[in-house]
DNA sequence: GGGGGCTATGGGGGG
DNA sequence: CATAGCCCCC
C-alpha cells in the first residue's frame, strides 16, 4: 500500500475541511467571495485521487477555460501528473468533446462545425429574408435571444408551438412567426452540420436522454464523481445534464455542487437559482457547507459588500465575514465628464503605486460595459501604465482572422454555409452578390449545402468559371487536410486561396497589422498541433482541423493571458467574477449605466445588478476606489446621469465620502493652460485628492455652444467636447475639417465633418 | 459586379 | 459613435 499524504487537509479551516473530505454523495458548498472556494473544490479533487479514485473517473465542470486551467494545475500541485487525466473543462468543451465522438449517433458529423453568435445572427436573418417578414419588426437579436432561450429550457420548435406564453409574447410583440424561424433555424443549422453555443448543451442532452447504443450508460460509469463550479450560473438545461449524469436508479450521486447565489449574474442566458433550491429538492440527502469566512478583502470592503448585498431580498441566509484588518475605507471620485473620470483614476493609479508599492498587475478597472475602456485607455497611455484589455472584440472575432478560419471550417466541414459565404468572394473572384443569392435559393429548394449545390447542380451563372475555381481550391484544401496536420493545412490555405497576397499587397499600418494577426494565427495553430503530440497520453491525440477549430471557437481572449506581464487590467465586471486584486476601481457607477438602463424597469433584474456590483467590490483586496461622472457620451451623445442607487447602499462607515473632485472642465491639455486645477504628476511628487479649493476652471458641459458648421473657417480656434482644443487647418469643398487636436495624443490630426461635429469657436486667449 | 459615400439604426453581460 | 445597408456610379 502506498503511503498518501493528506497534508493539504491542514492547510484549511474547519468547514472547508469538511467539505473537501465529505466524499460521497451530494455535496452543496454554497462559497461567498474569498472564502477559498477554488481551493475547496481543487483539493476535494486530489482527496478523491488520494483515496483511490481514477482521475478518469471525475469530472470537474466550470464556466470559463480559465477557471479550468486553474483548477487542473493546483490539482497537479497536489497529486502530481495524474492530474492530466481528470475530466477538467467548460461545460462547452467538455461537451463538444464528447460529441466529437459520438455525434453521429444524433444525425449530426462528428466534424460538426460551432456557429458562434454572428454565424447565428447570419442564418436567422437569411431566415428572415427568405420568409419577406420585415427585419425592422423581427429584429434578429431579439429572435436569436428567443431561439437560445427556449434551447436552453428544452423547448423544441414543436413545443414552442404548444406553448401558449410563449405564442402570446410574440403575438404581443409583434413576431407571431417566431417558432417558425426558430424551426427552420434548426434544420438548417443541422444540414449544414452545425451547432451553436447553446446546441453543444443541448445535443449532448439529446445524446443522453435519447440513448442510442447505451450511450448514456457509458459517461454515467465513467463519470463516477462530477463537480460543478458556479452552480449559481447554470441553466436549467446544464442541470437537466447533470441530472442525466448522476440522478438514476442505483446511483450514489456522487455529485458535488459549489456556487453562491449572491453571485449569480447571468440571468440573461437563462441562468437560473432556482437550480440551487431544486438541487436540495432532487438530492434531500445532501450535505451542505457554507463557506462564510472571507480571507481576501479587508473589512471595509467585506462590511461594504454586506451593506450592499443585504438590499436584496432573494438571497440564501448566510454571514461574510472576515479577520483581517480595517485596511483603509472605500475612496469615491466624483467627476463632471468621463473623460474627467479616465483621468481622476489614472491619477489615482499613479498616485497608489508610489504610495503603496503596486505592481500593474495588482490593479484592475471595472466596468459595466466594454465600451467604457477608451477614456481609461486613453489616460493610461498618456501616463505610461501599461494595461490590458479583456473582452470585447476578441482576436478570433476579427475579419483577417475569422477569414482564414472560414476556408478552414469549410475543409473540415464542406456543407459549414456560413463559412462558404464568407469565403466564396474573398479573395475577390468576381463572384458577387447576385450569384450567392441564386446559390441560396437553389439551395434553399433542394435543400441542399451551398456546397453541394455548386458541387452538383448545373449553375447557370455568368460565374460559372470561376466558381469552380472555387471548388477546386476548397478540394484542394481536403486533399491536404487528409494527408497534413492542421497548421500544414491552414498555411496552404492562406498562400493557396489568395489571403496572403492580399493582405501583402496592402502596405498600410493597418494592413501590416491584420497580416500580423493572421501570422499570429497560424503560429497558434503551430503551437497546437505541436502541444498535442506532447500530451499524447492515453486519450487518442487529435490534431485534426476541427478539433483546433472547436478549440479556438470555444475560447475567449482571456485564455491566452500571457502570464508575468505587469499591465492593469481593464475588463468587464462579468469578466471580473473569480479573480482579486489588491487595488480595484469599479468606474461609471451611474443610473442607466450600472444599473444598466435595461434593468431599471424589472425589481429582478435591479437585484441582478445589485449582484454584479456586489461581485466587482468582493474583488478588492485592500483598495477600493468607486467613481462617476455627471455627464457622458453615451450612444453617441453627451448625457447626464445620476449618481447609481448602490453607492448610496454604502454607509458612510466604510466609504470616505470627503474626497470629492470636480472637473477642470471638458479640455484636456496637459500643458497646464486649462488644466491647472488639475494634481502635477510629473516627477515623484504625487499625491491623491487634491482639495475642495484648488478648483480652478470648470467648464460644465452645459454652457458649450456648438458653432454653425458653416461658420468654421481655417486657421480658427475650436473646441471639441471629446477632443479638447483644437486648431483648423483647411476646410475642403466637402465640408470636411482637418482639425489638430493638441490634447490628443496618438493621432492629433482629425478630419471631422463639419455638418455632424460639434465644434465651438473660442477666442484666441481661451 | 465592385466600390465609395451617405443614411439609418442600434446601443449589455458571454460560452 | 460604430456599423450595416443602401444608392449611385463606374
Amino acid at each position: 500500500m502506498q503511503e498518501v499524504s493528506f497534508s493539504y487537509l491542514d492547510e484549511l479551516n474547519d468547514i472547508q475541511r469538511q467539505a473537501v473530505s465529505c466524499l460521497e454523495g451530494p455535496v452543496m458548498v454554497i462559497a461567498g467571495p474569498g472564502s477559498g472556494k477554488t481551493r475547496v473544490l481543487t483539493y476535494r479533487v486530489a482527496h478523491l485521487i488520494n483515496n483511490g479514485v481514477a482521475p478518469w473517473n471525475i469530472l470537474t465542470l466550470t464556466f470559463t477555460n480559465k477557471a479550468a486551467k486553474e483548477m487542473k494545475s493546483r490539482i497537479e500541485k497536489v497529486v502530481g501528473s495524474s492530474a492530466n487525466k481528470v475530466w477538467a473543462g467548460t461545460f462547452h468543451s467538455i461537451f463538444a468533446r464528447i460529441l466529437r465522438v459520438e455525434a453521429h449517433r444524433i444525425g449530426y458529423p462528428n466534424d460538426f462545425t460551432i456557429y458562434d453568435t454572428d454565424d447565428s445572427k447570419s442564418v436567422i436573418k437569411e431566415i428572415i429574408k427568405s420568409m419577406n417578414l420585415d427585419p425592422k419588426v423581427y429584429n434578429n437579436n431579439a429572435i436569436r435571444s428567443r431561439i437560445s432561450s427556449a434551447k436552453s429550457n428544452l423547448i423544441t420548435p414543436k413545443n414552442y408551438v404548444k406553448n401558449e406564453e410563449l405564442m402570446n409574447y410574440d403575438k404581443m410583440n409583434r413576431r407571431p412567426m417566431t417558432h417558425v424561424i426558430y424551426e427552420k433555424y434548426v434544420n438548417k443549422c443541422l444540414r449544414a452540420g452545425a451547432m451553436d453555443f447553446d446546441d453543444l448543451l443541448l445535443q449532448m442532452f439529446r445524446l443522453l436522454y435519447q440513448n442510442p447504443d447505451n450511450v448514456k450508460q457509458k459517461y454515467q460509469s465513467q463519470f463516477r464523481y462530477l463537480l460543478v463550479d458556479e452552480f449559481q450560473d447554470t441553466n436549467y438545461l446544464q442541470y437537466e445534464i447533470i441530472k442525466q449524469l448522476v440522478f438514476y436508479e442505483g446511483s450514489d450521486k456522487n455529485v458535488c455542487i459549489v456556487g453562491d447565489d449572491a453571485q449569480s449574474i447571468y440571468s440573461f442566458r437563462g441562468a437560473t437559482i432556482e437550480n440551487i433550491l431544486q438541487f436540495e429538492r432532487d438530492f434531500p440527502s445532501v450535505n451542505t457547507f457554507k463557506l462564510e469566512q472571507n480571507y481576501r478583502s479587508t473589512s471595509y470592503i467585506v462590511n461594504a459588500a454586506n451593506e450592499v448585498i443585504n438590499y436584496n431580498k432573494k438571497q440564501i441566509e448566510k454571514k461574510i465575514w472576515t479577520e483581517r484588518l480595517e485596511g483603509q475605507k472605500i475612496k469615491l471620485i466624483r467627476t463632471m465628464t468621463d473623460n474627467e473620470e479616465g483621468k481622476r483614476v489614472a491619477d489615482t493609479i499613479i498616485e497608489q503605486k508610489n504610495r503603496y508599492n503596486l505592481q500593474n498587475k495588482e490593479i484592475a478597472i471595472l466596468y459595466r460595459t466594454n465600451a467604457q475602456s477608451r477614456v481609461f485607455e486613453e489616460h493610461l497611455r498618456r501616463f505610461n501604465i501599461a494595461y490590458r484589455i479583456y473582452g470585447g472584440l476578441s482576436f478570433y472575432q476579427r475579419k483577417e482572422i475569422k477569414d482564414l478560419l472560414a476556408y478552414l471550417r469549410l475543409t473540415a466541414n464542406p456543407k459549414d454555409n456560413e463559412a462558404f459565404k464568407r469565403v466564396i468572394n474573398y479573395p475577390k473572384r468576381g463572384i458577387g452578390n447576385t450569384t450567392v443569392s441564386k446559390l441560396l435559393q437553389i439551395g434553399e429548394e433542394h435543400e441542399m449545402s451551398l456546397m453541394e449545390v455548386v458541387m452538383s447542380v448545373d449553375i447557370q451563372a455568368r460565374a460559372k468559371t470561376k466558381i469552380l475555381g472555387f471548388v477546386k481550391l476548397i478540394q484542394s484544401l481536403r486533399q491536404k487536410a487528409e494527408q497534413s496536420n492542421a497548421y500544414d493545412v491552414a498555411v496552404y490555405a492562406a498562400r493557396k486561396s489568395g489571403i496572403i497576397d492580399l493582405l501583402k499587397s496592402d502596405t498600410s499600418v493597418e494592413g501590416q497589422g491584420r497580416l500580423e494577426n493572421l501570422n499570429a494565427l497560424l503560429d497558434s495553430i503551430k503551437e497546437f498541433v505541436e502541444n498535442d503530440e506532447l500530451e499524447a497520453g492515453e486519450e487518442a491525440t487529435d490534431k485534426s482541423l476541427s478539433q483546433f477549430l472547436q478549440t479556438i471557437t470555444l475560447m475567449t481572449d482571456q485564455d491566452n493571458e500571457e502570464e508575468g506581464n505587469d499591465n492593469v487590467t481593464l475588463m468587464s465586471t462579468h469578466a471580473a467574477k473569480g479573480l482579486e486584486f489588491k487595488s480595484v476601481f469599479v468606474v461609471g457607477l451611474e443610473e442607466n449605466l450600472f444599473p444598466s438602463f435595461m434593468a431599471l424597469s424589472n425589481p429582478n433584474q435591479i437585484e441582478e445588478e445589485r449582484r454584479l456590483f456586489y461581485v466587482a467590490l468582493t474583488r478588492a483586496e485592500e483598495h477600493l476606489t468607486l467613481s462617476y461622472a455627471n455627464s457622458r457620451y453615451q450612444f453617441g451623445q453627451m448625457r447626464f446621469n445620476d449618481p447609481s442607487r448602490f453607492l448610496e447602499e454604502i454607509s458612510e462607515d466604510n466609504i470616505d465620502n470627503i474626497s470629492i473632485m470636480k472637473s477642470s472642465g471638458p479640455g484636456k491639455s496637459s500643458s497646464g493652460r486649462s488644466g491647472f486645477g488639475e494634481p502635477k504628476l510629473l516627477g515623484n511628487f504625487k499625491r491623491l485628492a487634491p482639495t475642495k479649493t484648488n478648483l480652478a476652471l470648470q467648464m460644465d458641459p452645459k454652457d458649450f455652444k456648438v458653432s454653425p458648421a458653416s461658420s468654421i473657417k481655417e486657421g480658427m480656434n475650436v473646441l471639441h467636447l471629446k477632443f479638447g482644443k483644437g486648431v483648423v487647418k483647411s476646410v475642403d469643398n466637402r465640408n470636411v475639417a482637418t482639425i489638430y487636436f493638441s490634447g490628443v495624443r496618438d493621432t492629433p490630426e482629425k478630419r471631422i465633418m463639419l455638418q455632424y461635429a460639434k465644434l465651438q469657436i473660442i477666442e484666441d486667449d481661451a
